[in-house]
DNA sequence: AAAGCGGACAACCGCAGTCTT
DNA sequence: AAAGACTGCGGTTGTCCGCTT
């Protein structure tokens, strides 16, 4: 394997990119798509090497980023999907729309590994420092726990946790009423109790919990206040090994994460018929997921490839995701990963209020201010590239979903931009720059324009 | 006011897998 | 089948900025 040959280029920029350099990478790829990496830079002018080109784009300039701070609840997720699928940032960043995957990387390194140790939580193994520390003296441990197949070690963890039938924490608590939103709880629990079968999720649970009212879109998010529930207090193991079904299953038994999946305008392998969505959202499926409401629930099948490691628990056949993560075209091709995915109205009608921005503003009811509205009042911060596009800045309506296809699912033009408001974009954040909405660097681009 | 420090973020590096020839 | 080209990923480093002393 020979290194990428700009690697031995000279007279390659390095370094931080200027405005001019992102105006002409942007002008560029909007205008004839990236194609090949490669020869990008030299078709567009810059003197840089594809690879940071690609970077670029992928990191920073990309349309449908979401920038702004992390809400406590992406964390939440992230913490949650670290704890399954371990460093794999490229695959946690699938489940957090507009995020990258080195956005949450650095924020994992700088912030969450902190925040978790200070609650006496191992960030490596998700479990209490004291155990981890305990462990570490009796047996020689792997060090990263994101190194090799993470979530067959779990699913392996599941069986033995699973044959034993230890009485999981949260059996240990009184039943959950529908509705109950209890803050010490939280909707971690809850959502180990649909897993555990002793909550039955029905329509208006979901519709309370997701509803995009004011009220509930807050409430119902799993917040600090709410608790974080490691993987060893989450019912990942045994009621998931148990309830599950033969298909290859990120392990994690997250409602919230399939949906959010489901703006992701992915490709699919296969479809995924009712009969199998019963038997992992046994409930669920009957009463929310049917076609009338939008939903068209997908799974990727196992793949074909024998190569691929597998693991029988329970009679249930799990295959492991990292092994087969590449099987796919590249981008997001979690093949282990249930997705739904929206064909119409469920999200667009705004049912999931958070998590879900870029289906929310596909709605052909929702304007420009209802969705800036949205926002106000829900993360402040956040201001999305759609509404930059249905600013007077684009003359083309452009959707966030029409960005998301061309960047999840391997098509590479996107000339939808209209090419003449590109000079527009960096101006506009001068005018965002105030309200300190963006990024410091998009401050640092209008501090040298000044 | 200036230096030191740490956090946050951007970018680079190198490896591994896939694709193409 | 083999070698090179290319892409994607994760680890690491570099840079900037704000806070503290």
């Amino acid at each position: 394997m020979g290194r990428h040959s700009c690697c031995y280029k000279q007279k390659l920029r390095k370094g931080l990119w200027s405005p001019e350099e992102d105006e002409k990478l942007m002008r560029h790829i909007t205008q004839y798509g990236h194609g090949c990496w490669s020869s990008v830079p030299k078709q567009a002018g810059l003197q840089r090497c594809g690879k940071s080109c690609r970077l670029r784009w992928i990191n920073y300039l990309r349309p449908d980023l979401k920038r702004g701070t992390f809400s406590p609840q992406e964390e939440s997720l992230i913490i949650e999907l670290h704890a399954v699928l371990g460093n794999r940032w490229s695959q946690i960043a699938a489940q957090l729309p507009g995020r990258t995957d080195n956005e949450i990387k650095n924020l994992w390194n700088s912030c969450i590994k902190k925040k978790l140790r200070q609650r006496g939580i191992d960030p490596n193994t998700h479990k209490p420092l004291s155990e981890v520390e305990n462990v570490e003296n009796k047996v020689p441990t792997n060090n990263e726990n994101a190194s090799g197949s993470n979530e067959l070690k779990l699913l392996m963890a599941a069986s033995t946790s699973s044959e034993n039938s230890k009485p999981v924490v949260e059996e240990q608590k009184p039943p959950l009423m529908v509705g109950d939103r209890s803050p010490v709880e939280g909707f971690g629990s809850t959502i180990n109790r649909i897993v555990n079968n002793s909550l039955t999720p029905t329509k208006d649970f979901f519709l309370e919990r997701f509803v995009a009212s004011d009220e509930s879109s807050t409430s119902c998010r799993p917040s600090d206040s709410m608790g974080y529930f490691p993987l060893h207090q989450l019912n990942y193991s045994s009621n998931f090994a148990n309830q599950t079904t033969s298909i290859g299953l990120s392990a994690n038994p997250n409602p919230v994460l399939w949906l959010n999946q489901s703006c992701r305008p992915f490709e699919m392998n296969s479809e995924f018929n009712s009969s199998t969505m019963s038997t992992a959202m046994p409930s669920l499926s009957s009463s929310i997921l049917p076609t009338s409401l939008g939903i068209k629930p997908i799974v990727n099948l196992p793949p074909a490839n024998p190569s691929i490691s597998s693991v029988n628990i329970n009679g249930i056949q799990f295959w492991d995701a990292g092994s087969s993560s590449n099987s796919g075209s590249g981008s997001g091709s979690g093949s282990s990963s249930i997705e739904l995915q929206s064909n119409n109205s469920f999200f667009e009608n705004g049912v999931f209020p958070w998590g879900l921005a870029d289906c929310r503003v596909e709605s052909s009811e929702l304007t420009p201010d209802k969705e800036a509205q949205i926002h106000l009042q829900g993360q402040s911060e956040d201001i999305k590239w759609s509404e930059y596009v249905h600013s007077s800045h684009f003359s083309t309506p452009v959707t966030v979903q029409n960005q998301n296809q061309h960047l999840y699912s391997g098509i590479k033009t996107e000339n939808q931009f209209d090419i003449n408001s590109l000079s527009n974009w960096h101006q506009s954040q001068q005018q965002l720059q105030a309200s300190d909405i963006y990024g410091k660097d998009f401050q640092r681009v209008v501090l040298e324009q000044i």
